[in-house]
Parts: structure tokens; sequence; C-alpha cells
DNA sequence: GGACTCTCAAGATC
DNA sequence: CGATCTTGAGAGTC
């Protein structure tokens, strides 16, 4: 720690001669992919469809229930099968379109007549979860668990949103959520044990209490302690597993290594009744045996959300042992259980971070390296932190910092349109033109997040008269995350946030200047690293929004909409924002929308990025670069490192 | 804006 | 199979 050492050279006024060049990601060599080596491309056209979100993502086996598509034979054929998943969701697409309106439910079933399924006769894609990786889970299976869940969730607020008369509603979206993934068989890690849940990592975060129990790593909807029969005869002979410290008790949680953790039981059930003694049963014994046995417990630390005091945060904070436990007396006069437990050393921090951010943010301390508080200048209106921590002082190359997207002449690319409404546009209001430019949906759920990818996104523009605080002007608002621009060690320099993000937020747009002429990308791509292009592909599929059958939903006709959208190609080699210092990863956390609005009676095309998954705090924040369509164009080396790296992108 | 109350929920367990 | 237990999340209130 160099506390206090920095305060200098803010990248606006350093002397350029002197700032060493450094690239978003360092350049090994130019890399030549012949067609044969190539992973699959997906529609090609530039005009889209957006290449990025409708094609069905496959990441488990499908059995066999694609024969003559799995290209790829041996290890790899029970992994991923990108080609057969296109193939059949592209064709279904088409086939279903028009013809299926009227038979939503039926529709689900005959459009996957002959295919085999494992679980509840859902759709196909249920069938990937085994009652193999049901029971046992890794990485992948936590992934797209947590995935399904939170799509589902996002849709059912939006339909709930839009409703109405909210009588006999769904009113708790993640309760439904949870119970339609329970049902159809959509989890993981369901086998109960001991130490860590594979594929849950130490420091990943949850914004629902079913989305740790779907995963496995606490079996509990509601209670905050998890236990395991040991032996075959009663619940006396049970450990605790794991714990969740929400909050509800009067838990001591300032040590970063150690929790004082209150028993269950005691509070008073309804206004009638009081509190009461806890008793020795149930998770207090489980705990008390725990103690005994010196087992490790997963830890689940709650905590208010810094970005919205009325949501709340799960950490996973690794494993614990129980030390000690006493009776005390309670706020309430009555006795309460108590149980110190101490993390287990050597583990990757997690809620030590988050006392650390707090921290920085009030100005107490700093985080290591910090060369400049805000490297925007007062552009944004959050400040933007400069560090490096692995080369000295050494700022990235010069730029000018400009939060907004710079077009060199107006592009008419549909009617501009404005909306009528007076107040905020209101979810399921079809008198809304915005709403209906969005295909009816609201795009966003009232807590901000994006619903579903889209070829193209409607916000509502400045011109619109309704209030500035209309929920349909989400990636209009600015930086609202506390960012990061850090050097990396391989790297060069990279973007991450200070703030949890919870999936489908809105993080920032690229900004940067409008490269006029498509013709002349060929070019453009060789010198610039600082290119972003809708054109290129990603390399990789992947299902952001929700599976319809789930919710015995018809698949949406998106194709006959949005077919004329032109390429949008944007350089923040000179200016621009945060946006530019994320780098490219094969496994990404953030994705990016196509979001169009009105300005000066012209429409215009931004490019707005969110979050894939929820993003811990101090994580990476990485896209999918895609693959350029142009055979000339310099390919780089990926150092991703995720296991699915494709080895190159650009 | 935040602390509080109210309401309606879920799975596990017995 | 249903009652009981254990709180969570969102909305509404002051």
């Amino acid at each position: 720690m160099e506390e206090g050492s920095f305060r200098s050279s803010i990248p606006t006024y350093v002397d350029k001669s002197k700032v060493l060049d450094v690239k978003p990601l360092r350049t090994l060599k130019p890399l030549f992919v012949s067609s044969a080596q190539a992973p699959p491309l997906f529609s090609s056209s530039p005009s889209g469809p957006f290449p990025s979100g409708f094609t069905p993502f496959y990441p488990f086996s499908m059995n066999g229930e694609s024969p003559g598509k799995n290209q790829r034979g041996g290890m790899a054929s029970d992994k991923m099968d990108v080609d057969g998943a296109n193939g059949n969701a592209g064709s279904s697409r088409k086939r279903g379109a028009g013809k299926q309106k009227k038979a939503a439910r039926k529709s689900v079933g005959s459009r996957n007549a002959g295919v085999s399924f494992t679980v509840n006769g859902g759709a196909n894609f249920i069938a990937r979860c085994t009652p193999f990786n049901k029971e046992d889970g890794d990485r992948e299976m936590v992934e797209y668990v947590l995935m399904t869940f939170d799509a589902v969730r996002r849709r059912l607020s939006q339909v709930e949103e839009a409703r109405e008369a909210p009588n006999g509603s769904i009113k708790r979206p993640d309760l439904k959520a949870g119970n339609v993934l329970m049902s159809k068989g959509v989890r993981t890690n369901m086998r109960k044990r001991i130490g860590a849940t594979p594929g849950v990592e130490i420091g990943d975060i949850f914004f629902f209490r079913f989305e740790i129990l779907v995963v496995g790593l606490h079996g509990q909807s509601m209670g905050g302690i998890d236990t395991l029969i040991t032996k075959g005869g009663k619940g006396d002979d049970s450990l605790a597993i794991s714990i969740v410290s929400s909050g509800y008790y009067d838990d001591d949680t300032e040590d970063k290594d150690v929790l004082i953790y209150s028993g269950q039981g005691g509070n008073p059930i309804s206004k009638e009744k009081e509190a009461s003694d806890q008793k020795l049963e149930k998770g207090n014994l489980a705990l008390e045996r725990s103690l005994h046995q010196a087992n490790e417990v997963r830890v689940i630390r709650g905590m208010k959300d810094p970005m919205n005091s009325s949501v709340k945060i799960y950490v996973y904070d690794g494993l614990y042992t129980i030390k000690e436990s006493w009776l005390e007396k309670g706020k309430s006069g009555c006795s309460v259980f108590k149980y110190k437990l101490v993390r287990l050393p050597g583990q990757r921090s997690a809620f030590a971070d988050w006392n650390s951010i707090q921290k920085w943010k009030a100005g107490l301390s700093s985080p290591a390296g910090l060369i400049s508080q805000d490297i925007s200048s007062g552009a944004e209106k959050i400040t933007v932190a400069l560090v490096n921590d692995v080369d000295g002082r050494e700022a990235p190359s010069y730029f000018t910092y400009s939060t907004v997207l710079r077009y060199s002449r107006s592009i008419r690319l549909t009617n501009p349109s404005v909306c009528n409404c007076h107040k905020a546009c209101q979810p399921g209001d079809l008198n809304c033109s915005c709403i209906r430019n969005n295909g009816g949906d609201f795009p966003y759920a009232s807590s901000g997040v994006l619903v579903s990818q889209k070829p193209l996104v409607h916000e509502c523009s400045p011109t619109c008269p309704c209030f500035p605080t209309c929920k349909n002007r989400v990636s209009q608002s600015g930086l609202k995350l506390k960012m990061e621009v850090y050097k990396t060690t391989d790297k060069g320099w990279a973007l991450r946030s200070w703030d949890p993000i919870r999936a489908g937020s809105f993080i920032c747009e690229y900004a940067g200047e409008v490269v006029d002429s498509p013709s002349g990308l060929q070019g453009i791509g060789q010198e610039d690293d600082y290119i972003f292009d809708t054109s290129r592909v990603l390399g990789q599929s992947y299902k952001w929004n929700y599976e319809p059958s789930l919710l015995n939903e018809e698949i949406p006709d998106e194709s006959t909409e949005n077919d004329n959208i032109p390429a949008l190609v944007i350089s923040a080699k000179n200016v621009g924002n945060v946006a530019r210092f994320m780098n490219h990863s094969c496994n990404p956390n953030v994705f990016w929308q196509l979001i169009q609005y009105e300005q000066n009676r012209d429409s215009f095309l931004h490019v707005a990025f969110f979050a894939k998954k929820h993003i811990p705090p101090l994580t990476e924040l990485t896209y999918d670069y895609g693959i350029s369509q142009f055979e000339t164009h310099r390919r780089r080396n990926c150092l991703c490192g995720s296991e699915k790296c494709r080895g190159f992108f650009g």
C-alpha cells in the first residue's frame, strides 16, 4: 500500500511523447485460421439478424438428439454442439413463424416431437440437466442454472409489471422462477455435501435466496442453516454444512475472518406471540455437532447492495469451521445460541474485499497503485479510478475522454418516433409508441435490468415528453457504477467495477467516433485496436434470453423486424469512455446490445453494454469482440484463459 | 431517503 | 399429505 502517494498525471494533460502506447490487449502476432479450423460463423449478414442473442445455447450434451450434426466427436461431443443447436433452432423458428401463433402451448410440444426428454417432458434444452450433473455440478452447469433462473425471473417481472390489475398475480417473480426451475429439474449439486460446492467459486454473488438453492450451495429456500444427516437414523445425527448470515438475526459480522452467528428459533412468530428462548434442536443442534466434528461449513454473507439499499446481495465467502458456542441473552431478553465461525486460511478473499472497497469509496484508504482519482476528468457523474499496481505509474496512451458517441453526419435509420406519454412510460401501455416499437414489451424491468436481448431496443428519446426518469432511458443515464481502469500483468489495461453488478444491468455505452464508411472498414481494423464493429460475428453463441417453453410461451417471432439495421463501426482510439478498456474474452461476463433513440429528428444507433451474469466487485469486465468477416483482417491471439477459448479474436 | 410494517410466499421436515 | 418452521422480497407507510 502506498497510500496517498499519487494524485497526479491525469491523462488529459500528460506529456504525450512520454506515454507508451498501451493497447487494450497485447498483440502477439497476426493469426490466420484456415476455414476448416475456424469456429462456426453464424448469420454473416452485416444487416443482422443480431449475431449474439438468438441462437440457443446448448452448453451440454444433446445426447444424440441432433444426429449427424455433431461433427466434433471425441471429448468435445458431450460438451457442446453449436452447429447442431443452431441448425435446429434456426429452422424451427422460421417454421414456427406465423403458423403457430395461436397454439402457444401445443406448439412447444409439437416442435419438439421426436426428441426424447429426460426431464418432465419439457423443452429439449432441459435434457442437458442430466441426473449426473444435477447431483454434482461444475462451473458451466452452475452458470447455466443461474442464467436460466435470472432469465425466467426477468421475464416474469416483465409480464407482471405490464399487467393492469395485479390481482392474483405473481408478486414474487423470484419465487415463481425458483419454482419453475425446481419443477423442471433445472438445478445442480442436489447431493448435499460437506465442503466446497463444485462450480461455485468463493466471491460469487447472488441476488436471491433461490439462486443459492438451485446451484446447491445452500439447500434451504429461507432457513439460515442447512444440515446433512450423517448416519442413516434420526435428524439428531445431523451436521451443519452451510449457513446464511442475512441480517435477520443479530450476527456479528464486523471481522472479515470471524463470524458470530446466532442460532435459529425464538423469534416472535406473530404480533401476539412473544419471543422465546432458543432450543438446542434442529439447526442449532447441527451447529453444535459441527463444533465437535470440526467439519467445514460454507458461509454465505448477506449484505445491502451498495447500489440500491433495498436490494440484498449474498456473497459466498468460502469455508469456515465452528470454534466456540455459547448461550447469551438477546435483545428480547431471551436466550440465543451463538456460534463463532472462523474462516479457513488460504482461501481467496471475498467478503474482505467488500470492506476494502467501502473504505476506498469513503476515502479512508486507496487501492494499491492508484494513479488518478478520475480519468474522465469530471466528464462522468461518478469518478473513474486509474490504477497501476503492475509496472509503476505508467498511464494509458493519450485519448480524449467523452461520454457520448460522436456521429460525423446524421444517418436516418428509421422514421424517428417519440411517444406521447406525459409522466413515465408504463409497461403494458400499448398507446405508448416507444413500447409498441419494442414489440409491446417494455424492454427493461422496473429494477432497470434488460429483460431480453433483441436485435434493437428502442428507448425513449430526449424529445419524448415523458419524464427524464422514464424507465425506458436506461442507456442514456451515464455511468452509475464505480469503475476502475487498471493494469493487468499480461493483457494491458482492463476495466472492472468496485460495485457488484446484477445480471442485465446497464454498464456503459461504447463512446467514440462513428466510422462513416462501412466499405472502408477493411483498412481501419488493421491499425486501430479500439474498433467496435457490430458486423463482427461472435465466435460462441449463448442463450441469455429466457427459454419460452419453460413458461409455456411460444417462441417469439423476431424475424420480420429489424432486417435493415446497418452495421455500426466505432473507433475509440482518439475519443472514448471506459468501454474502450474492456478486453475480449471467449467466456465474457458482458454483452452488447444495439439501442436506438431519436436525437435532433433523426434516429441514431448506440451500443450499450449489459452484464451477462452477476459480476462480483473487482472482477474484470469482458465481452466477446467477435470475428471480422474480412479475411484479410488482422486477428489477435486471445489471452482470456477461459476453458472454451477459441484462441483468437478480431 | 430510510426505517418500519404488512403481505404473501417457498422448500424441508416431521 | 398437511401442518409447522424458518424468513425473503416487494410494496406501502410514515
